[in-house]
DNA sequence: TATTATTTTGGAATCGATTCCAAAACAGAA
DNA sequence: TTCTGTTTTGGAATCGATTCCAAAATAATA
């Protein structure tokens, strides 16, 4: 027993009777050994608590079984650590595992970083951030199979994997509209980003799709999120024909939603419907009455990244036909919770009279 | 140019017409090699962008300058990140990597995690929980250095760095009394774990330090985080001598007060002041008026924990003397908004009569 | 049974750094 | 100039796995 941690492959050979090769080669399941040897090596091994050493490895095969994963900011958002723990499921499960940099959003750093992770040896490289946007990666991050997630560089010259913003906002008007609404208020933000840019065109596609005439006073454009979905409501609610219902470019922008619709006396979801989009769990479980909203992919992001760079992409010394990297986008399933449910009796009234 | 990984320390050598060794001396500073080989060396080095293979320096050296970060379960709860990030950043700044593991709660994946972990010759291991309570770990992990974070083991047989919940209920009850309460309520958990403990015990110290004595009927454990503060708030608001400050267990437990007192036509913190704990930034910088509450150090434990093991961990080559391992209390900051502020013209008077 | 094909085996060479030792170069003292 | 002590240097051995090749053992075929 005690420090059976160094105890070599020689080791073993030598108390099983056996030359190093057979035992490297029981080590790897690899073929030709005859049974009887291989369950002998297998018993010696498991005697003294043989355990291979990764460094040899790796050194010998140029393979790590490691991949990097790197993030801009790592804490910001809460939900976003779901990426990790899809990237590190899916890793654990091949017998991979992650290497975690942090780069405080700074480019030398970031640099630096992707070289020490070439250094190690690993295999590939996932860069994840913390909401859905556009990265800008240093030159060396082509010197090794690399994943974006949650973000895209803007020559697509990277796979990436993001939030369907558009699909989610097409799901969020579309239950709105199931329900029975037909003037859907939309809160959105100032900001241009991915996620506002295509919630709102999912909205619009949906009203189009439904038949419905896009009407320019349901959506307004607020600063801040909480506060913004404040403003949002008493301008949105003072208008001669009020909507209905209302669809928040995120959660925390419901949440001041919320407080301004009750300032008003208007009861959710009776007077007003609310559907919020991230699900993040703190508030929307906590809302009263919960929120209805949509999930974001984090841990599909994470997974599918990692399972993208173990069996799909071109490795660097085969590189391949030059096919363009995929540029994925993931479903944003919806989450019902009770903030939408409105008019329902009449849908179903209607649904039955069909 | 090219693949510059391919590049050995035998090829700088040759180009710079010395030996290997003198390579291998000049990049680790070691000593005994004149300034001009020194100089000749690097130029080399930086012509052909050479970089040294982590893998032969492990094997050799038997160090890795990477430590293991395991978790229990990483995503549940979003401010324990930032344990990660503290213990990434350390990390970096002394040129170690982490690498990470979620055991996703399974003790046998925790021990398979541990174990392969210590094929990659990791120099040490970081176990961190996302809330403070007490850890079973398989007896593997004595066969390396570690270390916990957020979490102890019953023997303390392993050194530990958790928050400080006594001195946060301390400092948050101590906050409101010298805001001039003198009738604080405090609502608690019903389940019994270190925060909710530590917590009330720093409440009770706090009054007693104040010669206030303690009114148990002030106290209530409810259950659930955000239900539980809601059903707080009528049981001790409906008192015949209410509390004038609610002192929340957790944020969650807030945010359930705030709309308790809002129903009781209550303002905050005009009529009760309110106190709450970990400053989950979502709620506590959303809610109106903004939570005033304590932050949990979890950056700091992180970074503590790396710390330690790399600097104060006896390794277990030399276990050097026998002392107990160290159990660290780290301190949680009061963080200021605006739910406590009431009488404070009061307390100034009163300062100032003094 | 002799011959050929196949499977199994042992062990030397290899991956790319560090480390150690002996030799060489240099400096200082007599 | 010679001798001694110190600094600098080159290179072989090493870390612990994999890989490949030739040899041995076995199975298959005629």
């Amino acid at each position: 027993m005690g420090s059976s941690h160094d105890i070599t492959i020689q080791d073993i050979a030598r108390r099983a009777g056996v030359g190093v090769g057979t035992v490297s080669r029981v080590l790897n399941d690899s073929p030709n050994v005859s049974p009887a040897t291989r369950a002998q090596v297998h018993r010696v091994m498991a005697e003294v608590n043989y355990r291979p050493k990764a460094a040899a490895k790796t050194l010998r095969t140029r393979r790590s079984s490691a991949l990097a994963f790197i993030t801009d900011e790592i804490a910001s958002t809460p939900y976003a650590v779901d990426t990790i723990r899809g990237a590190q499921d899916a890793a654990w499960q091949q017998n991979f595992i992650l290497l975690l940099v942090n780069t405080n959003n700074n480019q030398q750093l970031l640099e630096a970083a992707i070289a020490s992770m070439l250094d190690r040896q690993v295999e590939g490289v996932i860069f994840a951030t913390w909401y859905h946007r556009m990265a800008k990666l240093p030159a060396i991050i082509h010197r090794l199979p690399a994943v974006l997630a949650d973000c895209f560089v803007e020559e697509r010259s990277l796979p990436s994997v993001v939030p369907d913003e558009v699909q989610g906002g097409y799901a969020a008007t579309e239950l709105l509209l199931r329900q029975g609404h037909r003037r859907i208020g939309f809160i959105n933000n100032e900001q241009s980003q991915p996620a506002h840019e295509g919630r709102e065109q999912g909205y619009r596609q949906a009203l189009a799709a439904w038949d419905i005439p896009f009407d320019p006073e349901l959506v307004t454009c607020q600063f801040g999120a909480a506060e913004g979905g404040y403003a949002g409501v008493y301008l949105l609610m003072r208008l001669p024909h009020p909507p209905t219902a209302l669809f928040c470019f995120n959660d925390r922008a419901a949440m001041g939603v919320y407080d301004a619709l009750r300032e008003l006396g208007l009861a959710i979801p009776q007077d007003v419907a609310v559907v919020g989009f991230d699900n993040q769990e703190i508030i929307a479980a906590h809302l009263r009455p919960g929120l209805t909203t949509l999930q974001l992919p984090h841990y599909a992001m994470g997974a599918w990244a990692v399972n993208y760079l173990l069996h799909e992409a071109p490795s660097l010394s085969s590189p391949g036909p030059a096919v363009p990297p995929p540029q994925i986008k993931l479903t944003c399933p919806i989450v019902l919770r009770a903030s939408h449910a409105w008019l329902r009796e009449e849908v179903v009234a209607r649904t039955e009279s069909d």
